[in-house]
DNA sequence: CAATTTAAATGAACATCATTTAACAAAACA
DNA sequence: TGTTTTGTTAAATGATGTTCATTTAAATTG
């Protein structure tokens, strides 16, 4: 049969990426299977192996996407404030509410890592390295302590929030799940801020006002 | 065939518990399967289901073992320290070396839930308000603010950790890592400790102790 | 001791899965 | 026109979880 032409080869992958979101979106990781892909787009398994080499990298291709979306909703959610604890409240509350959205491919991110490929083992690194800088920025604007501390400090916060969703959004989340998980996140960052002795308080005290910071790209 | 007798229910049962751990333990939950299960301990795949309802069965059964020795080695952890904030470095620090050593095991606690059955649930909620409230009592000897701060203190914590675990542990980690991760869980606890006002050092110092800061929102 | 019941164990069958392969059709190019 | 390239399919392969009719041996009964 093999009618031609249709769709080229980029759009059959865009086709595939989309109709793959859809069932995990709405059935989960392991309802995903190469067959029920092909069909939802309208071809057989076989074309899926003409444009994916295996159906690892049809997911390597999701996760790289929900980074990237994961990343804009979080400059989006840096829009809103000014100060840098104001934006560290942000980031963290945009990246729960990013988890609780999307469950299933937030969790995909963390438990479908590229198997051995190393490249998409280097762009998996590359996409997780910009979501630290985020905070990085804003601990960096605050300028306590010497600048490697500013490394962990960014990593132990994100390892934290991360920590709270996947307490809290092991299966689908209902709502008062969700406001549990901001509610934790938000006294982990004040407790962590004011252990750093930045809290605040004192930082309206000593911040100067107005600073205003780039965020990258 | 069909012979009887050589070994009680329970018997196999624990027999295929202890090969299945044995082949996630060195390749991994993914090269978990029923048949390598059943071969390894003498068996066909039929008899395997003769004591399990089904995988998930013999996932949880896994699962709840996993937590049980968790749980044992965090108390274990604690007969070294007296003060509590030695305790919650040293829970901290337990929780770490258990992910690091077992880490293919450690993710399935979390990667693996129960898929519906409500036995299994409750076993794993309860199994895990456990590990909770090792913290909590910890929190609760600082005696530092109001009786319901304890518990979000208590998930706060414990969160970020695991969510340190997860980070760097995402894969087989080596020792470079693991190392990463201690450093990270300390930074954590010290700063939170600080922002408390129970820090060993600080609690002395300046900060007053019990002083609430109220979070935005 | 023989007959019968019952529990234990098997291995084949089923449906589904990812992946590979060979064949084939249509477009592109000569 | 004929040849090559490219897109597409159907079928084949081998592994998976799960079910089930059947067989075997121990336990129980008469």
């Amino acid at each position: 049969m093999g009618r031609r032409g249709e769709h080229s080869k980029s759009e059959i992958e865009c086709m595939a990426l989309e109709a793959a979101e859809a069932i995990i979106e709405s059935e989960g990781y392991d309802a995903l299977s190469a067959r029920k892909v092909a069909s939802a787009i309208g071809y057989t398994v076989g074309s899926l192996y003409f444009v994916f080499r295996n159906l690892d990298e049809l997911v390597q291709r999701i996760n790289g996407r929900t980074l990237d979306q994961l990343y804009a909703n979080l400059i989006e959610a840096l829009s809103d404030c000014r100060l840098p604890q104001q934006c560290i409240y942000a980031l963290g509350s945009a990246y729960l509410e990013f988890a609780a959205r999307h469950p299933h491919r937030w969790r995909m991110i963390y438990e479908q890592q590229p198997r051995d490929d190393n490249l998409s083992v280097d762009i998996y690194r590359e996409k997780m390295e910009r979501l630290y800088e985020l905070i990085e920025i804003q601990l960096k604007a605050l300028a306590v302590g010497p600048e490697e501390e500013v490394l962990v400090s960014a990593r132990a916060l994100w390892s934290g929030i991360q920590g709270i969703a996947s307490m809290n959004l092991g299966r689908i989340p209902n709502h008062e799940e969700a406001q549990w998980a901001h509610k934790l996140s938000r006294h982990l960052i004040s407790h962590y801020l004011v252990g750093m002795g930045t809290s605040e308080f004192k930082s309206v005290a000593s911040q100067p006002v107005g600073q205003v910071i780039d965020y990258p790209k």
